[in-house]
DNA sequence: TGTATCTGTAACTATACTTGTTACAGATAT
DNA sequence: ATATCTGTAACAAGTATAGTTACAGATACA
């Protein structure tokens, strides 16, 4: 229990969903496929939610769908909802500010940092969830380095 | 003390070399600069030294310096040096493998990562540490923006 | 040759983050 | 009413990073 895998859950929680087309399912069952507990789901599918992408619905007969279709949730939006955080951290106590070099390197690494972010979003919004639903389908699973 | 600073120490480290041309740096003056202790700049001169990015001489007036040019030591040779990680990472535990998207879920989560680093490698590929301490220099932050 | 100074690395601690788990209040279909 | 679901708090366990101390080995230099 290291990295942050919460995109990785995320995606594969979404893609169940698209899986079962408009009806609801239960947290229960998505932990299931996914091997894990049912409030790790759910913690997920809240941040999902308050994204707009899943729909949820209390008491019996409950459960979470799609709020958008497969086609309209592309992967960048789902990183977004989870923010995994950036690539790379900043220093975690502020360079010597008496140093010309540490004065300077801050704002170049959180300049940086950013730049590399976008060039993850972009990417990222090459690909909707209905190509990983299709991927996942037809274990055409090359297309995604093509 | 929670994400991995690595790469902006690392940066932070060559830049410095790359100020003080051709003589040696000490571990403990880089350390002053980067406002961390010097066995934890040792560590990444470690991980620079097996890159093959800096050259290290042991005994009274030792230290390091950098093995190429700044103009020859591209952001993504850092990188790959100090290799942060994954920008996401699978599952801790594997998905269910009697369920048709947990079987396909790994190998798409798989390559989608792999084409995630490479798309940040080719950002990094993209300046030299020549850059970063003219950046750093100057003050033209925005130039990693535009 | 002896000493001071530096690196390289092991070992340990502290801290923080992620995940897993239990528990329970609140909502809702039947 | 009751069974069944979600939402969330609270806590435990595992792990990674950074910070720190300690010390062996290398080397310049008097």
């Amino acid at each position: 229990m290291a990295a942050n895998s919460q995109f990785a859950m995320a995606l594969h929680v979404l893609t169940l969903l698209a899986h079962s087309d408009g009806s609801n399912l239960k947290s229960e069952n998505i932990a299931c496929s996914v091997n894990t507990n049912a409030v790790v789901i759910r913690r997920i599918l809240s941040q999902l939610r308050q994204a707009g992408l899943v729909a949820s619905q209390t008491g019996a007969a409950g459960g979470t769908k799609l709020a958008r279709s497969a086609e309209d949730i592309a992967l960048v939006d789902v990183y977004r909802a989870v923010c995994c955080g950036e690539v790379f951290a900043l220093h975690s106590r502020s360079p010597n500010q008496d140093c010309p070099v540490g004065r300077g390197m801050e704002s170049v690494l959180c300049n940086l940092q950013k730049q590399i972010d976008n060039s993850v979003g972009e990417t990222l919004a090459k690909y909707t969830l209905r190509d990983i639903t299709q991927m996942v389908d037809e274990n055409q699973h090359e297309r995604v380095l093509g």
